[in-house]
DNA sequence: GTTGAGCCTCACGTAACGTCAGGGCCGATG
DNA sequence: CATCGGCCCTGACGTTACGTGAGGCTCAAC
């Protein structure tokens, strides 16, 4: 018994070239060789095969892995405890990113019999779907989106330029401060990051200081948001992120 | 105005040389270049990076996605439709694998304390426990994976040695119908998957055609399995699989 | 006894970058 | 105004994780 490179290769999926360069790297390497030079795998070797490419399809490097596997103090449950985080984080990235097309979807079909035009008209090129999409991929907050949603629909051209204008004048301060050369973290700077997720609470939905701190990663990463707050200062952005980040901390949590 | 390589690659979780790569190989050319030479991306650019980088993360070869990214034929929508299924795929995927570690990790704690030692004994080599594990990974299913855990945990060492004979003959009979050159999606075979599927509802718990339909694909994917069955004729594997595919065409869904 | 499927070992090819090397741009600073 | 540090450029070779044959052995089956 035992098996042969293609039995095992078409158990697992994997090619027999792959299992091969497996070999070669001393990956894993099989138990026996029949007289004739055939590889075979016993079962153990299988199961090795299986947890390899666990750790590769979460990214793992192929000398990682073998790092992983060769570690002596790694018992089954501390596997099974790092596979359990690594699988959760993957799922919630995914999760996220679902709830955000699936938002994106319907901010499409209804954006577009609803304001599209006119929205565009009030802000030029500052479209908030574009926003929307990019803020719920983060937060993956199916419900406080919702609730942004309903809110933001019932939202009048009025209340649209209120809000606006509120924006920008919370942006105008973080520029001042910033160009003052105020710390992130100071006094001032704090308190317009809490003035700000007032205002998105306000306006918007229920902003947890955990969802704010995720908008200030965003509008660092999306050029859509920093491309709003650099032209007023180069490095305004991430200076808006850490006074968030400030400021959620000085919260408490 | 427009973005330097730096400013995009550090909004975009990317480095710069991969920027380069993207210009060398017009996946992603800048729109603009300073009379120095300096590569200038506009908001546009930025935002056709992010859809590379979205299917990037899903897998695709950059090539492919080139390819998508240049369907003139592809409106908004159908992109979101597109990475919508993708992404849902993959979620589905992974809260499969988290809720297979979970049990198994569950089963690993209790199982320890209860009977390991007394299964081992029984089955000598099969040990149910790491058939569990495998099995939740496939269907994933929290709630019958629960009811079988539950009426699992209540069965005697005489219980498990009926489950056990009355799973042998299911096998015998598969191996008959195998070796007599009867098709898999032939009547015999198709009743012999109802069989294995009333024994496995019987037994553990409601076992829906589609669960079946993925126990199928994991008898064919995992030794632990096949590894069971192969020794009765090469082959028998993917022919229960075969069966049990049939068996759930005929029955409908 | 030969034939076809499966296995072996080189060995070069490829995709998607990483990593220097050698050399311009440019705003601040002495 | 020189120069210094940071950012940018273009080659060009290195790396990872295999893909893809070439040429030849093995083995069950007809």
């Amino acid at each position: 018994m035992g098996f042969s490179v293609g039995q095992v290769s078409r158990m697992a999926g994997v090619t027999v070239r792959t299992l091969h360069h497996y070999d070669e790297i001393g990956l894993l390497t099989p138990g026996d060789r029949t007289r004739a030079g055939y590889r075979r795998y016993s079962a153990a070797d299988v199961e090795r095969l299986q947890h390899v490419l666990f750790y590769r399809e979460l990214g793992f490097a192929l000398d990682e892995i073998a790092a992983i596997l060769a570690d002596p103090g790694a018992d089954r449950m501390s596997h099974l405890r790092r596979q359990h985080a690594l699988l959760s984080g993957r799922a919630d990235r995914l999760l996220a990113m679902v709830a955000a097309v699936e938002t994106a979807m319907e901010a499409h079909m209804t954006g577009i019999e609803l304001t599209a035009q006119e929205r565009l008209e009030v802000f030029g090129g500052f479209r908030p779907e574009d926003h929307e999409q990019e803020a719920a991929e983060r937060w993956g907050g199916t419900e406080a989106y919702a609730q942004s949603q309903r809110r933001m629909a019932k939202m009048t051209k009025d209340d649209w330029e209120r809000f606006k204008q509120e924006a920008a004048q919370t942006v105008e301060g973080f520029t001042a401060a910033f160009t003052a050369g105020e710390p992130a973290d100071g006094q001032r700077a704090m308190d317009l990051a809490e003035e700000h997720r007032a205002h998105i609470t306000r306006w918007c939905y229920d902003c947890t200081y955990e969802i704010h701190r995720g908008l200030g990663d965003m509008y660092v990463a999306d050029p859509r948001f920093s491309g709003n707050y650099e032209p007023h200062a180069e490095g305004l952005t991430p200076y808006i992120r850490d006074a968030i980040h400030a400021n959620a901390a000085r919260a408490g949590e």
